[in-house]
DNA sequence: TAGATTGTTAATCGATTAACAATC
DNA sequence: TAGATTGTTAATCGATTAACAATC
């Protein structure tokens, strides 16, 4: 059966940016948007933004666009962000405690309950109310608490380390700050974030900027 | 002219990856290094490596492969990192602290002299040795220190006045932390990172396997 | 030599964009 | 009604991958 193919990434990956902006129209109390204003404001083409809502399954109605709040819930519930995943977080360091303090990830599907970390510094503590435990307790809390999303927030020569304990407690889905590939059996899903990949799309433009100037 | 083409933005963002493992073959006294190897590390294909490494300008030479320090000097080279860049944090927050005590960014053609903040709280103080200056004093630092790039870590609601003061005192590039879609005059380079995009792929990723197991 | 690996040209694949009829 | 906007099908564009001769 052919189903609904599944959506490519680069929409996937700008969805959650019509749904702050949709979001932000429905606290203004408008009820329609159309992909021509969406495009507008976040400097698109209509065609794509018509495209990328396609994927979502909504539909909209011609002269008006799309309702606002039936939007919402369309990606919403097309990025399964309505229901709950419970994560947990290893590496208390700078970047792990920035995303500890992060709000916004409870409106994106994602609950982060415990904090893990190594160093007798920071066990015991909580960072923005979230309770930092000892790593060596990772595996009997995960399973205890049907965890399903692990954030690899540590180290780079702990990456992975963590990523096997990660696994083996039952966690399938790795979302991995730090800069090393994790090697993991095919049916666990990694997300990986890297900073450096975005300073190097920007050092390049602005050398490509100044040669134009010349 | 037809100069070479410029690269296409995946491999650039793929560039830092070779470079950090090219760093550690170096590291390890290796002299050579295939795209085969580089391939079966990254979990990539050693065609796609070829081609991005072509991208850099630099040559192989067949059954051998690359030379490391070659390489590494190449794609610092194409990335513009070997000559560092003055940079300006805006917003001490979690998060901006966090990029203060990323050391990477010193390899990476990043030098983060000063962060600026609003809040009395911080200012005069110093986060991972850098100093943080009142952000009304911004400008004339940027202006006097000759500052390229600005990052912006603030909340969403100050993204775009931040963005606007660092345009105004001459900055060209910037890399955007906050969820805001900023205006900027077109000469302007603007790289935004969106943590969003990431889980966004995650959370569909989990739940395309979870069907799947069903 | 044999064979691993390179660099280049061509084919394929997938995402974006254009075109346009349908709708209210 | 006129015209803005939708949804869909087709065309274009750009990145990935395949094919293969050249090299050491």
């Amino acid at each position: 059966m052919e189903t609904s193919k599944t959506a490519p990434m680069p929409t996937i990956r700008r969805l959650p940016a019509y749904l702050r902006l949709l979001i932000e129209y429905n606290r203004a109390g408008l009820e329609w948007i159309s992909t021509t204003a969406i495009a507008a404001e976040l400097d698109l083409k209509p065609i794509q933004v018509r495209k990328d809502m396609s994927f979502t399954g909504i539909i909209g109605k011609p002269r008006k666009g799309f309702e606002v709040k039936e939007s919402i819930s369309a990606i919403e519930s097309f990025l399964g962000w309505q229901r709950e995943s419970k994560a947990v977080l290893a590496g208390c360091g700078a970047l792990g405690s920035a995303l500890l303090g992060y709000r916004g990830f409870t409106h994106q599907g994602l609950k982060i309950q415990a904090a893990f970390d190594q160093s007798r510094e920071v066990i015991g503590k909580t960072i923005h109310g979230i309770p930092v435990l000892d790593i060596a307790d990772l595996k009997k809390y995960v399973i205890e608490n049907i965890v399903t999303v692990g954030i690899i927030t540590v180290p780079e020569q702990f990456g992975q380390q963590v990523a096997d304990i990660m696994v083996d407690s039952g966690i399938t889905g790795l979302w991995n700050f730090s800069p090393v590939k994790l090697k993991v059996p095919s049916n666990i899903t990694v997300q990986n974030e890297d900073l450096s990949s975005g300073l190097a799309v920007l050092s390049v433009r602005l050398g490509e900027n100044q040669n134009n100037e010349l």
